[in-house]
DNA sequence: TTGAAAGCGCTAACAC
DNA sequence: GTGTTAGCGCTTTCAA
């Protein structure tokens, strides 16, 4: 591969004449700027990225820690951060932690910092102190999916309400008729469903229905296949459920499927998120959707915000900690709900 | 963040001296060693990646291309590729062209050499002239899903057979009795089907069975459902249909439920890969599965030695061009084929 | 066993 | 306008 002195000389000038070309910087003559122009032109130059980010004292890429792109929401998120992270010339490195902390922070060792000059963490299942670590050593970090705009993590993030959206489903379940309604709450490792819950069950409340069965799930179809099919086998009457994600609400119209339930006319069922698969699924599944693509412009324009002013003033960063909040989850629905009739 | 040298002070050694402790190399005194790492410990230094990669000449990441993130056989496939690449050392650096040969030139010009040291391909609708340039300019690049074993590339690779996928998936229908049997073909854009299809074709020639439907379509659940339904009206005594991949596949189920037929007693539906959401889907998924975990870590280690080897001597490597062929698809019974009931 | 020195390819002051 | 110079943080001969 050709280096800029390479091209420097083959147009006969130095090589930061070169360099000034190529980045616009300086003022070059229109002559020259020709001749260095077909030099790299002839020699099929391109800039070395890692020199160029030593010499920069920054990389052009952002990591984004997912803790498994198996999930499919990950996927589409990191479609929508790729994009993003794209019109600032940033590339992404996805880092998969398979849920382990230990994963997480070893790829927030290496390439924090060195290989990447932001973080963007979704449900990782990262320690916390690890991220305060690599933000206090000039890295800055952006979580990207904060459940919670009351109660801010103590780390620069976008927050979704997600309480909201557990209410919003709980209210179209009650508002369908239904008062005997299950609930899958996912994530059951991390815990980081809770607030979906809560909305829920204040919808719930509002509405005078006291109690619901709950059942934790790990974050997959699996998962919600099974919680479902315990949840029906403890109380047969239910007439829906509402799973904090969409996956285990797939799980869970499996699940009715091979119980001989058919939905939504014995078994009402609804999610979270609005990934791909709940437009694809049959019966098409109702949600409540989080605006994906657009918490991802919001992260990536944080982040960079925070990369560019941890380039002005040394040190970790102003004393209060930003956060923005997306537009709030709106309900969506399909085929997988309707009214509850009597079994 | 700490330097080397800052390490190197705080020891009282020098730069040269932390390195080789850090790398094990020459030897060093275990004391100075000791008190080496107690300062690395100290100062929480971790290594400058890029700078690394600048002194040591290559990068410590791959690149993968693919086409698009969002379908989720690629997330699979590029997490066993991580898998398989952290046991080297090395990142993943996941390149989405979008299915645009355009955007898939400018990743490669871009990082190709400078940030990542290898490129693997799967199809992502590159010109091979593009891969044949990042080649010649002595980044090895892998092709790692080549669909003929029997027509080399041109390019290093590791193949699967996929015409025989497609003829087990033919075997498999015409066993069970199915005589009217439509074929989806996927990925209709770069053709890149067709070999699947052909061992279809062969297999129903074999059983004496002389035409067939045929309907290519985009290779998305979308397509599928599309192309089922086209199919199913062109030709309602179909009993069967084959889709060269699972995602249309599953879209074929989705379009039989939406006509009121049940899979597999109305229609039998088959694809090939045995992507996760296969054995997920309800019914589960009849398939070919393809052994992706074993072709992404031949991928890989097909890449690295030619990384290797292409530090060894200078140039664009040897003249016989590598190929690496994957065990044998396998057909996988599940629940969406059976007899053919007339109707 | 350790240190000195050069250089990877590029950028960024600053001088001419 | 263009060249000179000095690094960025690390590795790697080669001397000592």
């Amino acid at each position: 591969m050709p280096t800029l002195s390479e091209v420097a000389r083959h147009a006969g000038v130095t090589p930061a004449t070169v360099s000034n070309v190529l980045r616009n910087r300086g003022r070059v003559g229109e002559s020259t700027r020709q001749r260095v122009l077909e030099a790299v032109d002839a020699l099929g130059y391109r800039p070395h990225l890692a020199a160029r980010a030593l010499a920069e004292g920054r990389a052009p890429t952002l990591a984004l820690m997912v803790s498994s792109i198996a999930n499919p929401f990950y996927p589409e998120f990191a479609l929508a951060v790729e994009r993003a992270a794209r019109t600032s010339g940033h590339f992404v490195i996805i880092c998969n932690t398979n849920e382990d902390p230990l994963t997480g922070r070893a790829y927030l060792d290496q390439i924090a910092g060195t290989l990447s000059e932001g973080v963007l963490v979704t449900n990782a299942n990262l320690q916390f102190a690890d991220l305060h670590v690599t933000e206090s050593r000039g890295t800055p970090v952006v979580l990207c999916m904060w459940e919670r705009p009351n109660e801010p993590p103590g780390l620069p993030c976008v927050a979704v309400d997600f309480r909201l959206a557990g209410e919003l489903a709980g209210k179209h379940l009650l508002e369908l008729g239904h008062r005997r309604i299950g609930a899958i709450v996912g994530s059951k490792a991390s815990g980081i469903h809770a607030a979906r819950y809560e909305g829920f069950v204040d919808a719930l409340r509002a509405a005078g229905v006291r109690k619901n069965r709950v059942k934790h799930a790990a974050d997959t179809i699996q998962g919600g296949y099974s919680a479902a099919r315990e949840l029906l086998e403890a109380d047969p009457q239910l007439t829906a459920i509402f799973a904090t994600n969409d996956l285990p609400a797939l799980g869970a119209m499996h699940a009715a499927a091979d119980l001989g339930l058919t939905v939504p006319a014995d078994l009402s069922v609804m999610g979270i998120t609005d990934i791909q698969l709940a437009r694809e699924s049959r019966p098409a599944l109702t949600t409540v959707a989080v605006p994906t693509v657009e918490v991802a412009g919001l992260a990536v324009s944080l982040l960079r915000e925070l990369i560019e002013s941890s380039y002005g003033q040394a040190g970790p960063g102003e004393a209060n900690v930003p956060m923005r909040i997306s537009s709030p989850p709106k309900l969506v629905v399909r085929a997988s709900t309707g009214t509850p009739r009597s079994r």
